[in-house]
RNA sequence: GCGUUCAUAGCUCAGUUGGAUAGAGCAACAGCCUUCUAAGCUGUGGGUCGGAGGUUCGAAUCCUCCUGGACGCACCA
């Protein structure tokens, strides 16, 4: 809330207070004055029949006339701030001083330097976000990027306001797949070790989906899987530490480093993490329980080496990398606890418990005793809860996974009620009683129709290049017409072919179509509400206009062009008390301006609020269209310098504010495009 | 069958704690570059807000039913 809305609120509180003796909270004042729907009702106003809720009566002109009144007797005392007050029907509405206002609100966001809108929290919550969360041994697809961007602009979002983030990535490391996975490997003996050391990733896929398709002919083949994947999870297990331990401990552990199992145990074959894959000894690894744990560590690092320089190359970082298996060494724990309490029951040889209001019962073991996603999950809460003290959890995980997570939340629930049913398990308990109310799953639609040329699953990599190459081929076409406007001046580019740039040259444009493209990919993801399916389309992504990524950064270049050819003033040396005047052509432009950035902060709450960042899309989108028009229809190159200076405020607060609703957005902001 | 969720312009979507005349972008058509980057801007056409009831002074928004789609529904994650 901007301070003149402030202004208004506390006066309209203090008016009716004094004349008509209600009283109304802040917070209600704040919801009874609207922003209406058109320039010519004002800037803030005050609809009749929202105030019938606070006791005025009668029909709603008799009203709006009654709050006038009220309001019209002491208005000197707001009209350095407002101009005129009006009635309109039902409604009451307020004008601003718009030269004011935009002085003011112009002012504050060109001088915080991108701090603009940050709030500050008394006491911050402790917000862990866990998203991306890719399944090992299986390329990092579409379907992951979009939990990806959604999780690392919630978090920048949460840090925006002022809370204290932790963003934790939780790989899919564990599970009846990596029994797939190993028997595939043992089984076949025609794998190449040198495209596999090149592209393991790949190499692993393809040994997934082929072991997929044989076992459909094969019965052995997932009884060999279940096999060894019980053979894994019992090593793990090895050392056969308590639950109710380890959560008692879990503040000085690394979860990230999964070493469940000491060197010593684990003896010659896994002592050395740079053994070279065709050295590799298939009989005796695939023969022992140590040979095959080793095997998993391997997939899991190849692959994590893999995630990370992909996550590097589009700006995400985590503050914690951990993975579901180091939450299956407790599974039977947890198994036991939720039995023996009464909580949990055995069915058919498994564990269930019913959750009241959901038909599906969640299964916390399987029938021969390995750990399911669920009891997985269940441990990292309550070890997340030990380590971190959380107040709030949000999962960004798809919309397919609601049942899962309306399970777990239910389960937590479920334990906070019947805590004392439990025995002997006093961190367990103490931790688990925590959870209840603080998990959150942020879902968000599927990706619908996306699919390459020829097969189906789009890799991410392939998905970027072709936007890189779209933005390379766009970027060269308009080289032509830059002149020295991209390259910097000096530099006559217009028509030179691509071998005769200079290095730099070609790694700027590289680096430019690259960000264009990433810029293009992400906001695609980011611009609608995460809920709705995505409905994928190769033209839209890569058309690079209207409500795009592009767009956006585009705009940011702009203002940098401009106001490079106009000075490159510091603002520390111009005057900062400078004002507008309402008698200039494009003053009425500029309010708008000012007002659409003093809407920034209730947006960000909003995004916060709604875990939603399409809110910031929408309003960027809107702020770079403002922009642009206010561009194209006036000109400042060859103004007096009196006109410009307050204008180079103004082309300052867009930027830096548009700057920064891109970084919460993960898009990277140019320099020049 | 049960559960979740969605349906707004030809297409992709905003608008959803009920409020003043339902908005953008793309596509189509007509314009704007000797002047700050045309990845931009201006204009035109395009809507029974899936359908029917209901609540209300007032419904795209809330409730009920119907139609259509997506997703999920016990030993995968």
């Amino acid at each position: 809330m901007d301070i003149f809305k402030e202004k208004l609120v506390s006066y309209i509180k203090a008016e009716i207070k004094d004349k008509k003796n209600i009283d109304i909270s802040n917070k209600e004042s704040e919801k009874l004055i609207k922003n209406p729907p058109d320039d010519s009702f004002g800037d803030y106003s005050i609809a009749s029949y929202y105030a019938a809720k606070y006791g005025f009566k009668g029909k709603p002109e008799q009203i709006a006339e009654e709050i006038y009144n009220i309001l019209i007797s002491n208005f000197d005392k707001i009209n350095d701030s407002f101009n005129k007050i009006e009635i309109k029907g039902a409604y009451v509405n307020f004008f601003l001083n718009k030269v004011k206002f935009a002085s003011h609100t112009i002012r504050k966001a060109a001088l915080s330097k991108g701090e603009y809108g940050r709030g500050v929290q008394e006491k911050p919550l402790k917000v862990i976000i866990d998203f991306s969360s890719p399944n090992i041994a299986k390329p990092f697809g579409v379907g992951h990027l979009r939990s990806t961007v959604i999780g690392m602009s919630l978090s920048k979002i949460y840090e925006f306001c002022g809370h204290d983030v932790t963003k934790i990535n939780y790989l899919g490391d564990f599970g009846t797949q990596f029994g797939k996975l190993i028997t595939a490997f043992c089984r076949y003996n025609d794998i190449d070790f040198t495209e596999f050391e090149k592209d393991p990733v790949k190499i692993l896929y393809g040994l997934y989906v082929r072991i997929h398709k044989d076992e459909l002919a094969d019965a052995a083949i997932e009884e060999e899987a279940k096999n060894r994947f019980k053979t894994l999870e019992d090593f793990i297990s090895i050392n056969k530490r308590k639950l109710d331990d380890y959560l008692g401990s879990v503040n000085n552990t690394k979860i990230e480093n999964n070493e469940h199992v000491s060197s010593k145990t684990t003896g010659e074959v896994c002592a050395s993490q740079e053994i070279k894959l065709s050295e590799i000894n298939k009989n005796s690894l695939c023969g022992t329980q140590e040979g095959q744990y080793y095997l998993w560590k391997l997939f899991r690092k190849l692959s994590i080496d893999e995630f990370k320089r992909i996550y590097k190359s589009i700006g995400i970082e985590f503050d914690a990398y951990e993975g579901e298996a180091s939450s299956a060494e407790f599974s039977n724990d947890i198994k036991e606890i939720l039995l023996e309490s009464g909580i949990a029951e055995t069915s058919e040889g498994a564990a269930i418990i019913h959750i009241k209001g959901i038909n599906t019962p969640a299964l916390i073991a399987k029938s021969d005793g390995t750990s399911l996603y669920l009891s997985r999950d269940i441990v990292t809460a309550v070890s997340r809860m030990a380590k971190y003290n959380f107040d709030k959890m949000i999962y960004v995980v798809g919309s397919e996974q609601a049942l899962h997570f309306n399970q777990l939340l239910g389960i937590f629930g479920i334990l906070k009620e019947n805590i004392n049913k439990i025995k002997d398990s006093s961190n367990f308990k103490n931790y688990a009683s925590l959870i209840d109310g603080k998990l959150v799953h942020v879902k968000f639609g599927r990706i619908i129709g996306m699919s390459t040329r020829k097969g189906n699953l789009v890799f991410l990599e392939d998905y970027l290049e072709e936007a890189r190459l779209k933005a390379k081929e766009k970027l060269e076409e308009r080289l032509k017409n830059l002149e020295d406007s991209f390259f910097g001046t000096g530099s006559v580019t217009s028509l030179k072919p691509e071998k005769e740039l200079t290095e730099s040259e070609k790694e700027q444009l590289y680096s430019t179509s690259l960000n264009v493209g990433i810029g293009a990919v992400i906001f695609n993801d980011l611009k609608t509400r995460r809920t709705t399916d995505v409905n994928f389309n190769w033209d839209n992504v890569l058309s690079f206009e209207g409500q795009t990524g592009p767009y956006l950064q585009y705009t940011v270049s702009r203002i940098n062009s401009l106001l490079s050819k106009l000075g490159e003033f510091d603002l520390n040396n111009l005057n900062k008390y400078f004002s507008f005047s309402q008698e200039d052509v494009d003053f009425n432009d500029i309010f708008l301006i000012s007002k659409h950035i003093s809407y920034f902060n209730d947006m960000l709450n909003e995004a916060m609020e709604q875990n939603e960042p399409s809110v910031l899309s929408t309003y960027a989108l809107e702020l770079a269209s403002l922009f642009n028009k206010y561009y194209q229809n006036y000109r400042l190159i060859g103004k007096d310098f009196e006109y410009i200076e307050p204008r180079i405020f103004m082309l300052s607060a867009v930027r830096s504010l548009l700057a920064a609703v891109l970084n919460l957005l993960c898009i990277p902001v140019l320099e020049r495009m």
